[in-house]
DNA sequence: CGTCGCGTTGACGTAGCTCAACCTACGTGG
DNA sequence: CCACGTAGGTTGAGCTACGTCAACGCGACG
């Protein structure tokens, strides 16, 4: 799996320097408060790439000196555990932000790779560092970002690996259905929910084909409509 | 549980204001970059305690309007799953702050209870925000507690729920061996290791047992001296 | 002295892991 | 065009690690 940092030059989807003042999505991102005298600044350095599902922007080790804001698609952390399976630790829809801890360590502490094509920017970490002490409403954008990893990770472990299987299943459709965007809900494969809810591919599939016996999800292997009220009954238990 | 701020007027422990400036851990402390002008500013809203063993410093969704910061003992921030069971999400020890999120939001997340007989100081979130926006070096630090935090979490998904039991109870003992400062280890209730392990007490005293039997782990009820080199070969499995 | 909380250990049932077979969809190359 | 290989999904069969329930011992405490 190529990194990004290591194919950019190579690929054909770079789209150059990000226009950070006329970004469509501008208002969803963290940099909304910023003025556009700080955007000129942070123009310069920006770069905009568009990658394809299956790509990661860094690997869990490497050094670390840029964030990574995520435009359009989804993207996943990964971690290996010890015996070698990987775990999914955090999902990033659009907005969000992936390589945080560039701000304060040196090395990346997961990999990250994208679910579906992606839009992204990547913005030098100290670029990201000198806005956040010239504006104190970025810096705040910045303390919710950690806080809002801090409460996946949290919800991680208090919701989607705790309770049995088909309880795990049934609240992670709907995270999954919540994180969707205009329409949108990201798809995983039953690998990738196994590697969340902390379970073998197999009692995922058990436990999606059991939900949709009982009607609580659309067919289509799992990725039709989802039955809310039926979900939550039974991930209540 | 009383809460601590329900109770701390009629605590007879309740020290009096913080005297920043002369504190013995301030090194320790995440107040360590500030100046003595600072420090004259801190102290005056600030709020010294000492609470004995197993009283909540807040309860999850009160309030949030301060940070604490731990000065002696250990802390463990709480979370009552689903279905009533509690779990443990992190470990707290001296240095470290409790309640970030009343920075970004106005509710607690957790509960947070002492395992210990602690010293701690209460700090208005407006306090630390103001020394945030005015000390950049302060503004680093907040941001590496929340990347802690967030460590913390990530190092519970993948080391300490993965695996079967007595793995992950040598991990956690090697983690507790790590946690301690000046040869002191937070001592844990089996029903607190099942509670961060995701197991039954019945099974976390099982694997202790074991883990006795076969020389990694002291007698006196797992509380005595830990054999590191064999229960690291455990915890690689 | 009785009670309560905690730790230990045993017996038993079961949820989920593992291994395996099978199917479909998809891509690749002749 | 078909033949083939591969990756993902589904389902079954068997095993096992862990949860549950229960009994018992111990120390703390009133």
């Amino acid at each position: 799996m190529a990194t990004l940092t290591h194919s950019r030059c190579l690929d054909p989807h770079w789209a150059g320097r990000a226009d950070c003042r006329h970004c469509k999505i501008r208002a969803l991102m963290p940099f909304a408060p910023l003025e556009a005298e700080d955007l000129d600044q942070i123009l310069l350095p920006v770069e905009d790439f568009r990658v394809p599902e299956g790509v990661s922007l860094f690997e869990s080790g490497m050094p670390a000196a840029a964030v990574f804001a995520l435009r359009r698609g989804y993207v996943k952390l990964v971690e290996t555990l010890a015996d070698g399976r990987p775990r999914i630790l955090r999902l990033l829809r659009a907005g969000d932000l992936a390589g945080l801890e560039s701000l304060v360590g040196d090395a990346y502490r997961h990999t990250a790779i994208t679910l579906t094509p992606a839009n992204l920017c990547e913005i030098p970490a100290a670029v990201v560092l000198q806005l956040a002490e010239r504006r104190p409403a970025f810096q705040r954008v910045l303390f919710e970002r950690w806080q809002e990893s801090l409460d996946q990770a949290d919800r991680l472990i208090t919701r989607l690996t705790s309770g049995d299987a088909l309880g795990r299943v049934a609240r992670l459709l709907l995270y999954l259905d919540e994180l969707g965007q205009d329409g949108q809900v990201p798809r995983l494969s039953r690998q990738d929910m196994a590697a969340i809810l902390d379970l073998s591919a197999e009692t995922a599939s058990r436990a999606c084909s059991e939900l949709m016996r009982r009607g609580a999800l659309g067919e289509m292997q799992g990725c039709g409509p989802l039955d809310r009220a039926a979900l939550e009954a039974l991930a209540g238990s």
